[in-house]
DNA sequence: CATGATGACGCT
DNA sequence: AGCGTCAT
């Protein structure tokens, strides 16, 4: 197979974060939002913008009070906060849905971000070529061509059906792969749109770069066609920054050393000359690349390589005693450790090393391993501390650390896979890990061997395995209550039993709602008239989704009463910290901080 | 004060 | 192993 003979996808969730939050309250949608992250500073920095609001010129990055002044109706969406920290967890899990529909209809699918993939479609294109389809433009209701800029359907109509003639007609058939890797892009952004309620647009090209280039092309809800033969002109028009990879330092110096505003202009460079001055490998890149050629694959990686949570301290915020910090290492800890369990139970694997970043106010980073021994919140902060405090320049025995930090992270990775230990979360996680990995003969083979290992696994060792995790007994105290709670609701549930999923299991069912609150999911944008309003939050819910609605309400209800529960299983989690340098004093101080 | 949290990867 | 870059 020739490199260039390649079709690629990019696909790009419009607005992502937006979209999740729309999809949980539906009444937004079509208004200005967007979504930001600590709301008391200022209105908190919006990470996401949807187009509704670009149109006020409201912008990433911008303030939420900036905002406002933009565009008065702007509204914002905030993001979860666990700990005094901003939580991505509703959007990881809403990536997940988007991913599992992608998994299940390609091989080849690369995790480019939270909202992005690539897809290698060569294979697919190939296979679609015997069945002799007649595609007409009706087949291509969203997709355009690259370097045209169509301001009427009519005429995006009109420029498409040439094209779409053309190369039909064309004896080398040129561009009758791309013509099918779109069609195939339409397809599968329909089945997003279906399955998740989230739209996308996307951009296919014959690799990686030029398919995310004309991805941002037309957008939103909209796909885009790079031919080959369009890179000559397009290249002219596109400045250097467009380019991936090129957005930062190494553009600057493209566009400073060869004088040149677009990418275009570098065609007149030789080999030699883009390699002395970028060096070898990126010479040579840049050098294919402008002529349309990049080779760099789409890689078959679904998982994380790394799990991490940290956070920023600026200004007045900076950590400046020893309490404080300790607190933080603890916050950051728990986050990765929930994560680092759910991916353990989910994926089979460890991860084996343990690296805390910081930025000091002397502005200099520094980044410190340790290997992980056993997944422990209390091991993970106590490790994260201890390497911290070796850069404190004030007496051991004061509480004042110096220099102040003005940003920690904890950081798990290098995994370790088929691990075969057991816990808890893995025997309650079945469920869940069935329905997610069902891409391939392997994973499902895969899952059952381990159903069945699991079945002469007794709780009892699992339990004895993680002595020292007093995260596990709140599980377990936690779970024992849902269970008595699933068993009667699927009893109350049997005979409307059509939308609910049969699942048993515990974790699936209570991440339905607590970690997702899916059950607001179920069909936000469906403009129908089988409404009724829920007694208890006043909201529209589909009739059909009613019995689901109640069961909500129910399980909010009883995490209310968990929660209470909590403070006091976390009291005990700080008596155990006392004996390891944890003082009442940073406990009220925690506490009084949620 | 203050574009934040989180990933991947390349260089040395 | 640690630091820097790039990206969303």
């Amino acid at each position: 197979m020739n490199i260039d003979h390649r079709v690629i996808a990019l696909i790009d969730m419009d607005c992502f974060y937006v979209q999740v939050e729309q999809r949980l309250q539906p009444e937004f949608l079509g208004k200005p939002c967007g979504v930001s992250q600590y709301y008391t500073w200022k209105g908190g920095g919006l990470i996401a913008v949807n187009y509704e609001a670009r149109d006020f010129g409201v912008k990433r990055g911008m303030r939420g009070e900036q905002a406002k002044e933009l565009c008065p109706d702007f509204h914002i969406f905030h993001v979860q906060e666990v700990n005094g920290k901003a939580n991505l967890n509703r959007y990881r899990d809403a990536s997940a849905d988007v991913f599992r529909v992608l998994n299940a209809n390609f091989k080849l699918v690369e995790k480019a971000s939270i909202d992005e993939a690539y897809i290698d479609l060569t294979e697919d294109v190939q296979k679609l070529k015997d069945k002799k389809l007649q595609l007409t433009i009706n087949d291509f209701s969203t997709t355009h061509l690259a370097g045209f800029t169509t301001k009427t359907e009519d005429e995006r109509i009109e420029i498409l059906n040439k094209w779409l003639n053309d190369c039909q007609l064309d004896d080398e058939k040129r561009n009758y792969d791309l013509l099918l890797g779109a069609y195939l892009i339409e397809q599968i952004r329909k089945k997003i749109k279906d399955q998740t309620g989230f739209f996308c647009s996307a951009g296919i090209a014959r690799n990686k770069i030029l398919a995310k280039l004309c991805c941002g092309f037309n957008k939103p809800k909209k796909q885009t066609i790079f031919t080959q033969s369009d890179i000559d002109h397009i290249f002219d028009k596109t400045p250097v920054q467009k380019i991936q990879g090129l957005g930062g330092k190494a553009g600057e110096r493209v566009v400073e050393l060869f004088q040149v505003e677009y990418i275009g202009q570098l065609r007149k460079y030789s080999l030699d000359m883009l390699q002395t001055s970028m060096g070898e490998k990126d010479g040579c890149w840049l050098f294919n690349l402008i002529r349309g050629i990049e080779t760099t694959p789409v890689s078959n990686r679904n998982l994380y390589k790394s799990i991490s949570a940290s956070k920023n301290f600026p200004g007045k915020t900076c950590l400046d005693t020893i309490d404080k910090i300790r607190t933080w290492c603890y916050n950051l800890a728990e986050d990765v450790f929930n994560r680092l369990e759910k991916d353990r139970a989910e994926n089979k694997r460890r991860a084996k090393l343990l690296t805390v970043i910081c930025t000091l106010a002397t502005n200099e980073t520094i980044t410190r391993s340790c290997p992980i021994n056993e997944y422990s919140i209390d091991r993970f902060a106590n490790d994260t501390l201890r390497i911290l405090k070796q850069y404190n320049k004030n007496s051991l025995t004061s509480n004042i650390y110096t220099p102040v930090i003005h940003h920690i992270g904890i950081s798990a990775g290098k995994f370790l896979d088929n691990i075969n230990t057991k816990s808890i979360a893995d025997l309650f996680s079945k469920q869940t890990t069935k329905i997610e990995t069902i891409t391939s003969t392997e994973n499902i083979i895969n899952c059952q061997e381990e159903e069945e290992e699991e079945e002469d696994n007794n709780t009892e060792e699992n339990i004895l395995e993680k002595p020292t995790t007093t995260t596990l007994p709140i599980q377990g105290d936690f779970f024992r209550k849902f269970q008595k709670f699933d068993e009667q609701t699927k009893i109350q549930l049997k005979s409307e039993n059509k939308t609910t999923t049969s699942s048993s299991s515990i974790t699936s069912f209570f991440s339905r709602y607590t970690s997702n609150e899916n059950i607001l999911n179920c069909s936000p944008n469906k403009i129908d008239d089988h409404y009724i309003t829920c007694s208890k939050c006043h909201k529209s819910i589909l009739i059909w989704n009613m019995p689901e609605h109640e069961d909500f309400h129910y399980a909010h209800e009883l995490q209310i009463e968990e929660n209470k529960t909590n403070s006091i299983i976390k009291s005990s989690k700080t008596i155990k910290r006392k004996n390891t340098n944890q003082t009442l004093d940073s406990f009220i101080n925690k506490k009084s901080k949620m």
